[in-house]
DNA sequence: CCGAATTAGTGTATTTCTTACACTACCTAC
DNA sequence: GTAGGTAGTGTAAGAAATACACTAATTCGG
């Protein structure tokens, strides 16, 4: 395993991004860096992969070390690998991808080295951030585009139980377009993936909306299934368009 | 750049999936290896990425040195990098995947050790091949199949004139399934991507076919603009299947 | 030259999905 | 009790998907 010119020193990273959603806004989780280089900027949740270690368990490793969160589904979305895109050596980086419920973690101030903290940030009001991590995270945002339209999404993104103005919501700051409300429940309701819970909201200053949870049992056969979910309100039809893959 | 844990020694290596079309089935770009590990087996071509290399220059620069093949437009599907998928040390692959038309290319005998020669295999009837490619093929070829429905892409793997039987073959060797004959020709013909040529087939011994060509303006319209092209056809109902992202 | 074999080519009716669109219902706060 | 605010609801028209079977053009063999 000798030969020069195959194996040099070189590293590979993991960076993940892990989307968010709350306060009607969707948020991605990032890490005000506690090494260098970068030191005090904020970039993704990412570190070196180890010798022995697989590209998701570390993945996995490195997103709890920075940020405390442990349990999560990553998914592989895009390898970097640009010459020059780590000052110190040649690095390439796997991204990694997750929605997850806020509410259901919480971000432990960090005690390592690798973050300083960690913290919710809104997408759409993103300041540069350390390496090449806006590409990465522009390249995660589209994959999450394409996926709304295709999956019930709002099944890892919202709290157990929510309305459907909130689901609606959701959807539209993903896809960063309005949806007709009648269209929306109409669709939504008509796939059978959510309980009607019979309780409404409390402490709202109008007419309390209904709460909804999804049906977990329904969801597995969904992903299972390849069963789809085509949330059109398409771009006014360019001859025949819908939403690219 | 010298934490050790961090830099080691290590390599990165880019494998190619060159799907072409051909005598009425898929097939796969495949090497006879000429280097150990796995010599005298058949794999993807790939090999290692360079220190001062892009990942999709050196997967453009591997499949030319392999295969003889030049100028292909390769896309980045997935990176693997099980801790022991590769025999002499920690390697991660990046696979690369690209569509083209077999009659547009000659395969280079190889001059290189890296491979005795480089042939065409039907998708449908592989035998193991070297490292862990088969994975890594089946990862391309699914995504193929995903891409079918959504993008037109006979006029990747199609000579420039063709029928419309023979396009839908192709779709049909891809899905693995049977289309219908009317709907099929139905949704392409109102896509408008296709140019009648006026010409028909010479030497078969039937009725002769019309000729087509794919008009190369309008399919860069189409890419460019997120257009799709829905060849549903869809796993009978169950309830609202279409096929999966 | 004619019939058999083979593939090409064509249309319609039914059902389902998509879209556009506006008013009433219910709750709180003042 | 009324003003302000969000929740919740239906329909009609157009587009797309599907299912389905016969005729047309050519070669080949006798």
């Amino acid at each position: 395993m000798t030969d020069p010119g195959k194996f040099f020193k070189s590293a590979f990273t993991v960076d993940n991004v892990i989307f968010g959603f709350d306060e009607g806004d969707l948020k991605v989780l990032l890490i005000k860096r506690g090494e260098e280089p970068y030191k005090d900027k904020w970039g993704l949740p990412g570190y070196f992969v180890y010798p022995d270690e697989d590209l998701l368990s570390a993945a996995k490793r490195v997103l709890k070390e920075t940020t405390g969160l442990d349990n999560v589904y990553l998914e592989q979305v895009k390898t970097f690998g640009a010459v020059d895109r780590h000052p110190v050596g040649r690095v390439i980086t796997v991204a990694y991808y997750s929605l997850i419920k806020t509410s259901d973690y919480k971000l432990t101030a960090s005690s390592t080295v690798l973050a300083q903290k960690a913290k919710w940030h809104s997408v759409s009001k993103l300041k540069d951030l350390a390496f090449d991590h806006t590409e990465i995270l522009d390249a995660c945002f589209q994959l999450l585009k394409r996926r709304v339209r295709r999956r019930p999404v709002g099944f890892e993104l919202l709290p157990p139980k929510f309305t459907l103005t909130e689901l609606q919501h959701l959807y539209e700051a993903i896809l960063e377009t309005d949806l007709d409300k009648r269209n929306f429940r109409k669709k939504i309701l008509s796939m059978d993936l959510l309980v009607d819970l019979d309780e409404v909201q409390e402490g709202v200053a109008h007419r309390p909306a209904r709460l909804y949870q999804f049906d977990k049992a329904k969801y597995q056969a969904f992903l299972a299934g390849g069963l789809i979910f085509d949330l059109s309100e398409s771009k006014k039809k360019a001859s025949r368009a819908k939403i690219l893959d």
